[in-house]
DNA sequence: ATGTATGCAAACCATTTGCAATGAC
DNA sequence: GTCATTGCAAATGGTTTGCATACAT
């Protein structure tokens, strides 16, 4: 597959990055990196794990989140919190920054691929002083099934109000 | 103060968001929205019973989940998780949007009130089946004090390379 | 040879949950 | 009088930590 240029290219961005560092460069360390970047959206850790040890690599919690913690040092991977408990991750290498359209209601997150640039020159140059690594936009709101559904619900809603006992309003 | 309109007007909010769901309307609950709505900034749950207690107001923590979630399902609230564990809430009405800035070294957050247009009309189009409620932009990077700090560190580190501790928790 | 990284299991701690008592309706 | 809501305390579960062992350098 043409993802392995790609893995490549994180492979010598993560050894840069741990020899500089002075950090080792373990089996695990790899190994991690390769199957994130197998991976082509979200996940979280227990589904990392489980797909790591499906693939016959041991491996532990506490070097995944070690690993990860380095990773996200190094900009190759973002992290998500989309108001659930868990944290979602996520690859950051030649992965265009995108906007997340997260469904209040049934908690569906939609990426959305935000053409547009990242920021204004009069937004340049009020954060110039700022050195940003990412940014993510995270757009909460109904998704439109939900907003279908709730239509449904409120008709039915009515019917039944009507039909039972009813708060007058002043 | 002139706070207390602006009060006001989240309580007939409230009020409304609590009719319409057919919610009690607990002495409680009113007393949690006045209290997040004396607050400027962020705050975590944590501060807010504190803040609550001091005075004299006894809630529980259960009680403060369960109204946080109701202000929250009303855009009463917003609630960020920047990176941290503890997630961070901060009051929504009456208050412009604005972008965080997330320093990845110190963990501080700035506010940046960004003046531009929320969306673009070619974004508006894309969207316009998705209900927005709110969005909510986090720029990760380095903050200026830090980028400073850094390049002290490195001098240091060049002349004496025994500086091993970097980022220890607590 | 040295000290960092790993794996395991226990600890941590914000958040959630179960349940009896309270009080809004 | 009902039953949603409260408060308390215990449970949950993702993440972190301590420590003995393994292994990168």
């Amino acid at each position: 597959m043409e993802n392995s240029k790609l893995k490549e290219q994180v492979k010598a961005e993560f050894t840069a990055y741990l020899t500089l560092h002075k950090h080792r460069k373990t089996p695990e360390r790899y190994a991690v990196l390769d199957h994130i970047y197998s991976i082509k959206g979200h996940f979280d850790m227990e589904s990392l794990l489980n797909s790591m040890l499906e693939s016959n690599f041991r491996v532990s919690r506490a070097t995944l989140y070690n690993t990860m913690e380095l990773l996200l040092c190094c900009n190759l991977v973002v992290r998500h919190q989309f108001g659930a408990n868990v944290a979602q991750y996520e690859r950051a290498y030649g992965n265009e920054n995108h906007d997340h359209l997260i469904c209040q209601r049934c908690g569906k997150i939609k990426e959305y691929k935000n053409n547009n640039p990242a920021f204004t020159t009069s937004q340049k140059k009020y954060l110039q002083r700022f050195q940003i690594s990412y940014y993510s936009m995270y757009i909460y709101g109904i998704c439109s099934k939900c907003i279908a559904a709730h239509k449904t619900e409120d008709r039915k809603l009515k019917k039944s109000k009507n039909n039972n006992t009813q708060i007058k309003k002043k």
